[in-house]
Parts: C-alpha cells; structure tokens; sequence
DNA sequence: CAGTGGTCTAGACCACAAT
DNA sequence: TTGTGGTCTAGACCACTGT
C-alpha cells in the first residue's frame, strides 16, 4: 500500500512533467488539493515539501505555490543528482555492463573502513566497463563484501546489481553518499573511455547503504568528462 | 522566533557533532523527545526527517534512531553540497576575492534565459579569483541583473555579495540549482589556478534563486581539480 | 506482547501579501 | 479583510521488530 503523500507527490509531479502546471504558474492552494485528494492539509504539505525539495516547486507565504522552471540545455546526458539508483534508471536501461574484472581481494584498511567491515576480510573487486548504445562512459570500480552481498555473479553484473539486491535478496536500498571530483585520466580510463592523454575524467566516490543502515558497497565510477554532467537542486530549511 | 522543530533540528545535529550521540549509537525514541522538548510527534518527526536527508541520521521501522556514521577521509578540502552559500561559509570565512573583471554587458540569450530576463538587457559580469590563504582555488565568473540586484560595486564584490544581498538589499536567498561537470582547463584557468595545460577543473554551473521564485545569479565556478570535492547525501523516498 | 517508527486526521493559530 | 502558506497539537491507527 503506498502511502496517500506519495500519491498525491507522484501525481502533481506528473502535471508539472507533462505540463498540466506550467513553469511559473500557479498550482491551487492547499486546501483545493485537500479536498480534490480528500486528505487533511498536513498530508497535501509533505507531498509538495518533497518537490520543493527536488526544485520542481516553490512556494511564496500568502500568495501561493508555483511551478519552478528549470534549465537545462546541455549537449551533455544531465543527471539528476538526487537519484539513488541513478545510472540505468536516468537512461532508461539503454545501458550496457561488461566486466572487466571479478575477483575475490582482502579489504585494505580504506575498503574496511568504508564497508564496516573488518580489515583483510573478503569482498568482491569488481571493473565494470558500462556502455550506452556501445558508447563507453563509465568505468566502474566496485567492493561489496560476500558475507552481505552474497551470490554475485558475472550475470548479476551483467544487468541491475541493485535489481538483485532488492528483488532477489529482499534488502531495500535506502542512502547513498556521493563524493565527487575531476581527475586527470589514467592509462585504464584512456583505454577504456577513450580519452586522450590530457583529458579528464569526472570521479563519484560512493558509498551506498540498505536500509538497516549497514553499507553494502563502494564505488568509483570515472565518468567520460565530455559525456555527463550532474545536477542537484539545493533549498534553505 | 524561529520555529520549534528547528530548534529541536539544530539541539540533535549538536548533539550529533558533539558525540554526546555516538556514531551508530541509538537517539531516544520520538515520544521521549517530545516530552524533553515538549512538543507534538510531528513536530519532533519534522525535526528529525530534516537530519534523516541530511545523512545524519537513519531510522528502522520497529527499532529506533540511529546515528549515520559518515566516512570522509580525503585529503582535498571537502564541501557538502548542501549547503546553499557554500564557498565562504564552508571554509570559515578565511577566503579573499580578488577581482579581475567587473562590467556591464548586454545578456545573450543563454544568460537572458537563466536570469528570466530579455535578450540584451544589461548584467554584470564580474570575474573573481578566490583564495584560502592566498592560494588560487577558484575562478567565478558572475552574471547579475542590476535591476534586481542594484548598488554592486567592487568592494561589495570583494567582501561576500549574499550577505550584501540578504543583510543590504533585504532579501532571502531561498535555493539554487547546481550542474557539475569536469571540464579541461583554458588559459585563464591556467594562468590564474596555476594549472599545467593537461590538468582539469571542476565546473560548478549554478542559478541562484531568491525566496521570491526570482534567479538573481548566474554562474560558473571553475575550481582546481587537486583542492576539491563535494559530497552529496541523498535519500530514497 | 511491547516498543518503535510511518502515516494520517481535523482542527488551531500565526505571518505575510494583495485588495 | 481575505486568501495564502508556516507551524503546531493531540490524538489515532498501522507496520515492523524483538522478546
């Protein structure tokens, strides 16, 4: 059963998507939506604080709620920061993964650390190469420990790694932390993204956790520099 | 009078960064909270959901609140990428501005667009080298609508355009979308960031909003690639 | 079962903007 | 004054976890 704000978000996040809102424009006031989504005011209030909070509204105190009205004109693929699950949901799963490397290491004291895990414990050391209509872009370098993760295989990562942990597992994959950085290229990403020696490559740090609060993987994905950029939306409390 | 779940907010993030609430350790459950800070489960659930997107906390259905045990091991100077007026506030206003440029230009399209202002209305362009210690670490340029923002000068431009903008003017700067992207490095970037040819910069592209739904800054923040680093939390819903 | 967080209600009063 | 969003209450019932 879905929760009735989630309702409410999805479906007003779908006017403003297909236009029923316009950019700038006025959405009816709160207590419309309470009656037209027969829910109390607080309900209708936690559903547009979560899309003033994705930047897909704003609010003025005594005039009302309005569509914001985003730009982005990019030759780049923008993605948007927020999403989780980011890579195959925000391309629609036009992706493609190869293996490079599926190895068995020790965690080194950073892996540990990063994993909760004990130093010199097992994880999974894993290269992905992933494509877009055989267009490399990412470089994937991924540690999740077996004893959490267990049952990995080539084919697993092959497709969704994040399907198999939620469908076939159970788990629920809740945060993730994203460090990002520009880094000159090395010799794996020239070979593998096809860059020239002077060009960079867009570096995301991750670590991602379920739901128990426990992590169950870190990651560097160097992204083609000319290919990808990020955006986030940040309000004030 | 600032608002109570607010206050609640800012006492538990205290006690967060102060260990008085240990890394991984449980908080007090909410109704406990409620009757220390005498209030409502929603108001102290508002407080907490805030901490919860902020990767300072995580629940579990059934057991508690925990603390978010965070990992930031980096020998950059990292920047949540939350925070809104980041660049000074995030390195304890130990930054000087020079600045380089600052003129009047008529907008062309892409800044007319951003500052939902028409094609060759006048704007500021201002260019800013930024330093922590004399060290360059970033290169800004600046696009403001005078008749929005009036009464720059320099000296505003040295010392910090949001507080002139917020505690001046009178505004609130309510939001901003950011797009980052890695990007080669040009001459200035060179000359200014002493960089070698080969090394990239890290572009931050931002349109700042006021609380009024108004953009009122666009801009481009070119940032040494060795220096920095921005770390997002994000939360699936 | 008791204890926890997740959701929801039906109001209330306040602050701010436009008229 | 009216209409809007901002905050807050005092409950209620549900879902999940551990005993």
């Amino acid at each position: 059963m879905e929760a009735k704000y989630k309702l409410i978000y999805n479906e007003i996040k779908d006017r403003i998507i297909h236009k029923a809102y316009v950019p700038n424009g006025q959405i009816p006031d709160e207590l419309s939506l309470c009656k037209e989504f027969n829910s109390s005011r607080m309900t209708v209030k936690k559903a547009l604080d979560l899309l003033v909070h994705e930047g897909m509204l704003y609010r003025k105190r005594g005039q009302g709620s309005f569509v914001m009205e985003l730009n982005t004109t990019s030759d780049r693929l923008n993605i948007p920061e927020r999403e989780l699950l980011g890579l195959s949901k925000s391309t629609h799963g036009k992706t493609k993964s190869k293996v490079l490397e599926f190895s068995l290491i020790f965690a080194n004291e950073k892996i540990a650390k990063n994993l909760n895990i004990k130093e010199n414990d097992p994880v999974y050391n894993i290269l992905r190469l992933r494509l877009i209509k055989d267009v490399p872009y990412v470089l994937e370098r991924t540690y999740m420990s077996p004893s959490l993760i267990p049952g990995i295989t080539e084919q697993v990562l092959t497709g969704s790694v994040y399907d198999y942990i939620e469908d076939t597992l159970g788990y629920r994959i809740a945060s993730a932390q994203k460090t990002t950085r520009a880094c000159t290229s090395n010799k794996d990403d020239q070979q593998y993204l096809q860059l020239q020696t002077y060009e960079p490559v867009l570096e995301i740090e991750q670590i991602a956790y379920l739901d128990n609060g426990r992590p169950f993987e870190y990651s560097f994905s160097r992204h083609h520099y000319d290919l990808f950029e990020f955006t986030l939306y940040s309000v004030r409390y």
